[in-house]
DNA sequence: ACAAGTCTGTTGTTTTTACAACAAAAGGAG
DNA sequence: CTCCTTTTGTTGTAAAAACAACAGACTTGT
């Protein structure tokens, strides 16, 4: 556990919180560490959860499959990225998504309860913790608003190119890496991998832009 | 400004709070009070934001027109409901979509910086409200999720299964009333409105459901 | 009550997507 | 290295959605 205090001291939660205060916390909170293989699920949908996590290791998927088959991705979730926050809230209902470990993956659990009921004594930094917890879930709400801006063009190609540029955006670069595998993109993207990947290798041929796997060039 | 007091003391942002303390508080949160004409723009997309919105009348629509002229509509505000929650957080960055008065309509405007910062003295409840928020914008999140499930369904029956069968759950009653006309239904889900209506039509037929305007009927 | 405008259902046509099936390329395990 | 699995691109066909256009029902304002 104490070897990643590092990796909590960068993520959005324990922003600002001193080394000290961070290990004094993982008691406070109750913090566990638990592991995962690739293909394993971390919860279930339906699942009433109780626990705030953080990836250490790894990566994590938000998906949910439908009555026919058709798997949707909600969300990647990165190393040192958080899962749950909206649950954290008391009569949150049942979990809609299941969370399933894309990789061999090290999770850090943290227990709910312990966070929203501040201990005053014993971690002064509670109420920093709190706080960073609130805007960790109002970032996740523009995300989602963003996604579903993403989902809600008509056509693939305008999908694509929503979702592609905003990467673009978002690493200041035409240049950048995706988190998905073509069949995880257009679950991401809710539409068909064979005609997505159809539709790439046009706008490829159309000049719009370059990919070599998991890589895109914007042009 | 006082009529509403009532009306506050039923939504979730003053969830708990006595009515003496919600006027003591409208002063110290600086709310005021606008009101818009169907079609106006409460507020338009690239904004900064940093005003709380209650609805005290009327109906909004978040939603955002892309490049091709179609409209998502990502959400309803009806009376006694909030926008704003996820632009509370500071460096939020711009509004990802226009809010537009549906009816004519009546707004209150709570300043977000009084919010956050908590003022011990005057407003023993602020503390209260400021969990309110925290469990708001919980909420808010899990509904955005349940919007990309509706919307990640591949056909409009579906997505129109999807979307109809949680309003009866919410409704906990096969009958209920949307809050939408067809286009905007249409809108709503990403499809095409007569695509949408044809749809609905053979669904009928079918003997999957009974509808008149806006009011459906599962069987 | 009337006229103008909006909403809804309906139809036919065009375009797009989903689906299925397969081959080539890449990656991994032994 | 070789075999096996996964990923990706490609194609043809079937199904579905988008689009356009219109008529009738319903609203709203005067």
């Amino acid at each position: 556990m104490e070897k990643y205090v590092e990796l909590l001291k960068r993520t959005q939660l324990f922003s600002g919180v001193k080394d000290t205060e961070i290990t004094s916390m993982l008691h406070c909170l109750q913090a566990k560490l638990l592991t995962f293989k690739k293909g394993d699920y971390v919860f279930r949908e339906g699942e009433h959860i109780d626990k705030l996590t953080i990836l250490a290791e790894g990566k994590l998927l938000v998906q949910r499959d439908d009555f026919w088959g058709n798997r949707s991705i909600v969300n990647v979730i990165r190393i040192g990225e958080m899962f749950g926050e909206a649950y954290v809230a008391p009569e949150s209902g049942s979990l809609l998504n299941d969370v399933i470990a894309e990789e061999d993956s090290t999770v850090i659990f943290f227990d709910v309860r312990r966070i929203l009921t501040v201990c005053s004594t014993a971690c002064r930094f509670h109420s920093m913790v709190v706080q960073n917890l609130f805007f960790a879930i109002s970032e996740k709400n523009r995300k989602l608003v963003q996604k579903i801006d993403h989902m809600s063009k008509r056509s693939t190609r305008a999908k694509l190119l929503s979702y592609l540029s905003e990467e673009a955006k978002r690493h200041n670069n035409n240049r950048f890496t995706i988190p998905f595998t073509r069949q995880q993109l257009a679950d991401f993207l809710c539409v068909d991998r064979s005609a997505m990947s159809n539709e790439l290798c046009k706008m490829r041929d159309e000049g719009l832009l370059q990919f070599d796997k998991n890589k895109f060039i914007l042009l």
